[in-house]
DNA sequence: AGGTACCGTAGAACAACGTTCGATACGACG
DNA sequence: CGTCGTATCGAACGTTGTTCTACGGTACCT
């Protein structure tokens, strides 16, 4: 789980990489411009060297997405197993999809990506274990502790990747904009028929400017107390 | 909603599309061989016409996208409105959530695109209203109708991506395949350390063989049972 | 009937992408 | 010094989204 960082080349010609600054550098690409900014050639130029090189350590792109992926799902594993243990079970469950939701939300591209990891090993199984063990200390069949993590998981990934839909144009300035995207979207729905769409009508309020994390964290406590209320605590 | 075929050509000798030939076609596309199949050339050949025709219809690919997936939204806002109306809102919107994941499961291309929809016009803002109707039948304040909304649709949708992940290699023979492919990974899982993976070892058996609806209904039971009690029902 | 304006269509070309191939350099070991 | 496995890179190929420009067809006007 450490980070040895590539010697950083004195004078050489030739780059000199490792799977390390491979996953590390494409997973700053990710976060600095997007999905579509993470290409073979970008991703050499930033390490110094060819494309082609980079089929050394991954056969093809989808390799490299899985492995850089289940890389940075290690920072979130890390933040989760720093968390302090709450007495409650479900507590802690809510602290861990707290966190895997922020981490999401830092990283929008993780949302579309978070699923596609078919990989049985490595950092994505350890994440779900540790989603799963609070459920351990519940009143419940194996079953319904399968399906509480999976309904967790379920939670943060549709919660994250409605959030993470990218704005039409105006990208930049996001932090203004968004108020403003919000805003239009709001004024178009408050033109609408009120008897055709009574409930757009009754929430329009609410959409306009609303909290992506107090929504989420909304949806969350509805499942949680499901789950509470389904090991009759 | 209806879709009238172009008029199948009679020797004529250049192609006439219509918006409708061209997302019906589109969504023939991905429904046939997934979202790598729907290219402009590809679309253009079951057209039969030439790629930059495409572009008098849609400005680029996005829109192209956004389109179709509207277009099928269609489909299945027109399969919700003709449930039958149960007494109990709570009932009525797991029918709901039920018929939209339904829908997303035979097209799993919806999946990931189903939110990156941000035209506030079209089928996906009629979708979300008649999500909405039965929350306005229980008491509840419009804040929590409209978490309560979005709490579904991330459900339904967070499972669906879950279960729409592709597999490996083998994706012929899918039928077949998919229990194999359940028990490679359950194989793999039996063999951790029990000591570090006490949760996975507890739910590798449910696993295992699992339906996905199944684990589906279960997600979406504990984010309603939490509603019913928010409503004080 | 002839012209003309506009709605659609389409071929050819461009840049960028993922990917492959073959050649080349580097370090270790004999 | 020679050799082998590791690692790198330039050049090229096929495919993709997209643009440019030109062409065909229909309807309308004079």
């Amino acid at each position: 789980m450490a980070r040895p960082q590539t010697r950083t080349g004195e004078g050489r010609r030739r780059a000199s990489h490792s799977m390390e600054s491979v996953l590390a550098e494409a997973a700053a690409l990710l976060d600095e411009a997007g999905p579509s900014a993470l290409t073979f050639r970008a991703l050499a130029g930033r390490l110094g060297g060819g494309a082609a090189s980079i089929y050394w350590y991954v056969a093809n792109k989808d390799e490299l997405l899985d492995r850089t992926t289940d890389y940075v799902i290690g920072d979130v594993l890390a933040a989760i197993e720093k968390l302090p243990p709450a007495g409650d079970p479900i507590d802690e469950l809510r602290a861990m999809a707290l966190t895997l939701f922020d981490a999401i939300v830092e990283r929008s591209w993780l949302a579309a990506y978070f699923m596609r990891n078919s990989d049985v090993q490595g950092n994505a199984l350890r994440l779900y274990e540790k989603l799963g063990q609070p459920t351990l200390r519940l009143d419940l069949t194996a079953r319904q502790r399968f399906h509480a993590v999976s309904a967790v998981v379920g939670v943060v990934v549709g919660s994250a990747i409605d959030l993470g839909r990218e704005l039409p144009e105006g990208f930049l300035d996001s932090g203004v904009k968004r108020d403003d995207f919000l805003g239009h979207y709001a004024g178009a729905w408050r033109e609408l028929d009120p008897e055709e769409f009574p409930f757009v009508h009754e929430i329009v309020d609410e959409f306009d400017g609303h909290d992506d994390v107090e929504q989420f964290r909304a949806a969350l406590e509805l499942t949680l107390t499901g789950l509470r209320r389904q090991a009759g605590a």
